[in-house]
RNA sequence: GCCCCCAUCGUCUAGAGGCCCAGGACGCCACCCUUUCAAGGUGGAGAUCACCGGUUCGAAUCCGGUUGGGGGUACCA
């Protein structure tokens, strides 16, 4: 069989984390069998839509490696398919085209109650304590009282008629599920007074059209399966497979959302997660491979993937594991694309604070080079590099001068230390600028002063780089030179008088 | 309300009748490494497998019920 499965976001927000993870597992689904990964755009509700939320949801699923085999036109990039168009709001004459064969069938009907009367309905059955539904009003209409109805000037709505009986349906990750058709809210409108479709019509209509085999989406729609399977029947066409996903939840378990969690992908990748990282969260979040590893490439999850390994149970989103799944990935990029990744990140950091006056400058892939085997293992994201090497390019005063003091000793220490620390450092001679023999000559200082060593390092530290915990001392004094060194400590030495 | 789904450490999960008085990972704690911070290594705390019944020689695993949680229920997607 051809694995044909889709991913098909609704422009009406960012790229949402669940859209993410649904689009991963389908991309996932798709490349272990050798199928074809659709991307289609569901923008029926005009009201909501727009481009900005549509541009950062195709960038969002591209940066993720998430790259779709068919799909709309993108910029200067052209359609890509046999099944197009896949924006929705370009394929409406084939909605009506559909709806207008089911009303020639008996399938669907015109249905011209207003919403007054709806609202009335719906009030009567909750008073009643009944399930909503529709009534049924027009499903019975005459032609003549129809006729009669639009001179009135009122525009009908369509509706599917559900009619009776039970729907049952074997979802690849829950097993068999049975809905009793009376529990779908009567006859479905698939068809807006406007003549624009209703999101469970479109996706039936283009599941069908672009021969979807597999549909694999959130737990969210699972009670609406059942209206599909009746759409799909109606339509005479083949039922595809339905995998339904777990959601992902806030930490109070609720479906996650933008007020209790931070849901666009966008925001985690402007904080410095990778998309390795998040590629391996997600799919971690209601999959697991079933050994004990849990660093996987993406190429490794395309080998083990299987639907059949699918949780069926909710996975709150864990945001330490996915800062720890993505330090794991920051330390197994190569080299060279670490630093590219690296280059923006500390041209917007710091450029921020050259900006705002502070002396010093943006790196380069140069500058970054060697430095990275300082840094590499302190960040978990991106994001914190300005914090853990700017001061390798920016020369900040130093905040407080209490830092400069360690903890056993007191400021005339200090001061002395610096001097002392100073003295070895600027001399050429006995000690080269590398970090063995300027080890060696500080211990040898430190106990002929009689002090701890650790306690002349902090201090040195401190004056070289403005903080008290940084990459190993010795590197980063000799990746910060011999001349920026001295000044640094000099600097420090006034700070203290 | 009604319908559907779900239920193993705080979190993500392994477990498809005996290998489990439940394994791994994140987080947490301790120790080691160590000039700081990390990374890494080792160890530890942490789950009466939601509860109650049943089936079985034997159940986290199968069945029923209860409870709890979630989702759905639009002229939203």
């Amino acid at each position: 069989m051809t694995v044909r499965c889709r991913i098909a976001p609704s422009p009406t927000g960012p790229l949402h984390i669940g859209t993410a993870r649904t689009a991963l597992f389908n991309f996932l689904f798709a490349r272990r069998h050798g199928g074809t990964f659709i991307l289609r755009l569901e923008d029926t509700d005009v009201a909501r839509s727009s481009v900005e939320h549509e541009r950062d949801i195709l960038e969002g699923l591209h940066w993720l490696g998430l790259d779709w085999d068919e799909g709309p036109a993108v910029g200067t990039l052209p359609e890509r398919g046999a099944w197009g168009p896949y924006r929705q709001m370009e394929r409406i004459a084939s909605y009506r085209e559909a709806a207008e064969r089911l009303l020639s069938e008996g399938k669907a009907y015109e249905c011209f109650c207003t919403p007054d009367e709806l609202a009335a309905d719906r009030a009567a059955q909750e008073a009643a304590r009944e399930a909503p539904r529709y009534v049924g009003r027009c499903a019975g209409l005459t032609a003549e009282r129809r006729a009669a109805l639009r001179a009135e000037g009122r525009k009908p709505v369509v509706r599917f008629r559900i009619g009776e009986g039970k729907v049952a349906f074997d979802d690849i990750v829950r097993g068999r599920v049975e809905i009793e058709t009376s529990a779908l809210g009567g006859d479905l409108v698939i068809l807006r007074s406007d003549g624009t479709p209703l999101y469970h019509f479109t996706v039936v209509v283009d599941d069908a059209a672009m021969a979807i085999s597999h549909v694999i989406r959130g737990e969210d729609h699972l009670s609406n399966t059942p209206k599909h399977i009746l759409l799909f029947r109606a339509l005479g066409v083949e039922v595809p497979a339905f995998a339904h996903l777990p959601l992902i939840l806030n930490p109070d378990r609720t479906k996650m959302s933008k007020r209790k969690s931070q849901t666009a992908v966008a925001a985690y990748r402007a904080e410095g997660f990778i998309r390795e990282g998040i590629v391996n969260h997600l799919a971690l979040l209601g999959w697991s491979s079933g050994s004990d590893d849990e660093v996987f490439a993406v190429e490794e999850l395309i080998e083990r993937f299987d639907l059949a390994r699918v949780q069926s149970s909710g996975a709150v989103f864990d945001r330490e594991r996915l800062e720890w799944l993505n330090g794991q990935w920051i330390r197994r990029l190569p080299e060279a694309e670490l630093v590219e990744r690296l280059l923006p990140v500390l041209a917007e950091q710091l450029g921020a604070r050259i900006a705002a006056g502070v002396p010093g400058r943006v790196p380069a892939t140069e500058d970054l080079v060697p430095l990275l085997p300082l840094i590499r293992e302190r960040i978990g994201r991106l994001g914190e590099a300005g914090d853990v090497m700017g001061f390798f390019f920016l020369d900040e005063p130093i905040a407080d001068p209490a830092l400069l003091v360690p903890k056993r000793w007191d400021a005339a220490t200090t001061a002395e230390g610096l001097r002392v620390a100073r003295g070895i450092l600027a001399v050429p001679d006995p000690v080269a600028f590398e970090a063995e023999p300027i080890e060696s000559a500080l211990r040898a200082a430190a106990e002929t002063h009689g002090w701890k060593a650790g306690d002349l390092f902090m201090a040195l530290r401190v004056a070289a780089t403005g903080r008290t915990a940084t990459p190993p001392l010795f590197d980063t004094l000799v990746a910060l030179g011999r001349d920026r060194t001295l000044a640094r400590i000099d600097a420090a030495l006034e700070v203290l008088r």
